[in-house]
DNA sequence: CGGGGTCTTGAGCTCTATCAATACTGGTGG
DNA sequence: CCACCAGTATTGATAGAGCTCAAGACCCCG
């Protein structure tokens, strides 16, 4: 791998979200990021938890997870290289959530109390991680329309170009090809469907032309007409540069 | 109606999820508050949209909604007296989705550079309103939970649980008994489900004895068993104080 | 060369949507 | 006060999307 930090991670995610000036990089730099491998399905953070750190993905794929009484799980969203799932925990006492690895990941911890007096200190910093978490809650109000009402086949599209969209937006993937080796069973917790309709829908999509698939690899072929078939709109992901 | 300003509708609902001493009290009743009544089914804010105010909840029932292009529209979220449904609009530029009347409804205007220099100088209230979006996007990920991965009967409860326990939170209600003249489309569109599929449903919870309704009148008889039929737990709706 | 996890396939069944008709309800004007 | 109307609620019947169950194929890894 390029030797970026787990800062430059950070600063580079937080770049597209936001105006980041010199000083502010400085600042950012200075933050103590202790960083930690897990292997796929491990919680980060569990439901009822107070936790006292953030952490910051480097590398893999993260997600909210939710359990309901019967055990059935819902995925609430994806997190990618550079974001910060549970900023959220900074100004929520306790944990509505758990946040797992989806795949095997990399993450960077960084303590709350440090983040706060960033946050009290440099307004620019607050404001840049508020809309950092401003833009998680318009992918969950995507996510809530994407569940409740498009079909199975438009949904499994919509989250494809969700997923692909934001490993290029933060430089992770070229052209529209990208390595997750994510289980179908984890994009059916994510979308709301049993494992055999997720494969059933896959398929269809690569019947259309719309994707191919070696092994974990996923190739959007047709990227206008994934983001056609799946009704997807950059829009709710509030990139400064929205390219594509 | 009591004498309860926008100010003070604003403040107490502040005050059931943060801690708002007397400084920022004043301060907070110092922000001009334009109040307007609509009618139901009236878009205060549409997709695409670059809002220069922010508007509070003072009666009635606002819905974030999404519409998909096949115009099926899925609410994302209720909002209830006291709320700030599109203070995210504070560092989104762009709107993401639409704040729309269900109910006739009075709402409050207030002025995001007011709210923006109020951030700037009272770190306290900044985080207070960081903290109710945050409170929102902990609703959002409980939504995509129920839409993804309850069926039908416990969706509808847990809906039901979700807007009395908040309307008791803000003291809107006493009991358990809510005066909403939602339409059965609305709650469809809330649970991503048809008209016909709510109505049955909501005659299955009468038959079950767990709620009642008579006009726009919504009584939950059963207030444990609804709770229960609804798989709900009130931890990510972050009350101070969670009463119930 | 196993073996556990994942993917794929088939068949039957359930939940929920759709369509269509009928009742109700509150508000309106005469 | 009543007749009317649009919107809403209710009901029945049918269709379809997606689930469940179960079996077999594949694939990586030790």
């Amino acid at each position: 791998m390029s030797p970026s930090s787990s800062s430059d991670i950070l600063i580079r995610k937080l770049q597209t979200i936001s105006d980041i000036r010199e000083a502010e990089i400085a600042v950012l730099k200075s933050i103590p990021i202790q960083e930690k491998d897990f292997s796929a399905n491990h919680d980060l953070v569990r439901e009822g938890d107070h936790p006292v750190y953030s952490f910051v993905v480097l590398d893999g794929l993260i997600g909210s997870t939710k359990y309901t009484s019967e055990g059935k799980r819902q995925i609430t969203s994806f997190f990618v290289g550079g974001d910060i799932p549970d900023l959220h925990g900074l100004h929520l006492s306790v944990m509505d959530c758990n946040f797992s690895t989806l795949t095997p990941a990399r993450v960077g911890f960084m303590r709350h109390d440090v983040l706060r007096s960033i946050c009290d200190q440099h307004p620019r910093i607050a404001t840049a991680f508020w809309r950092s978490t401003l833009i998680d809650a318009a992918m969950y109000r995507e996510w809530v329309t994407n569940v409740g009402r498009r079909e199975a086949y438009t949904r499994m599209a919509h989250i494809l170009c969700e997923l692909i969209f934001r490993l290029r937006a933060v430089g992770r993937i070229q052209d529209h090809i990208a390595d997750i080796p994510i289980t179908q069973a984890a994009l059916g917790d994510a979308l709301g469907l049993s494992t055999v309709h997720v494969n059933r829908m896959l398929q269809e999509l690569r019947r259309e032309g719309l994707i191919a698939t070696t092994g974990s690899r996923m190739h959007a072929i047709d990227w206008p007409g994934l983001t056609h078939a799946g009704d997807f709109d950059t829009t709710y992901l509030h990139q400064k540069n929205p390219a594509d």
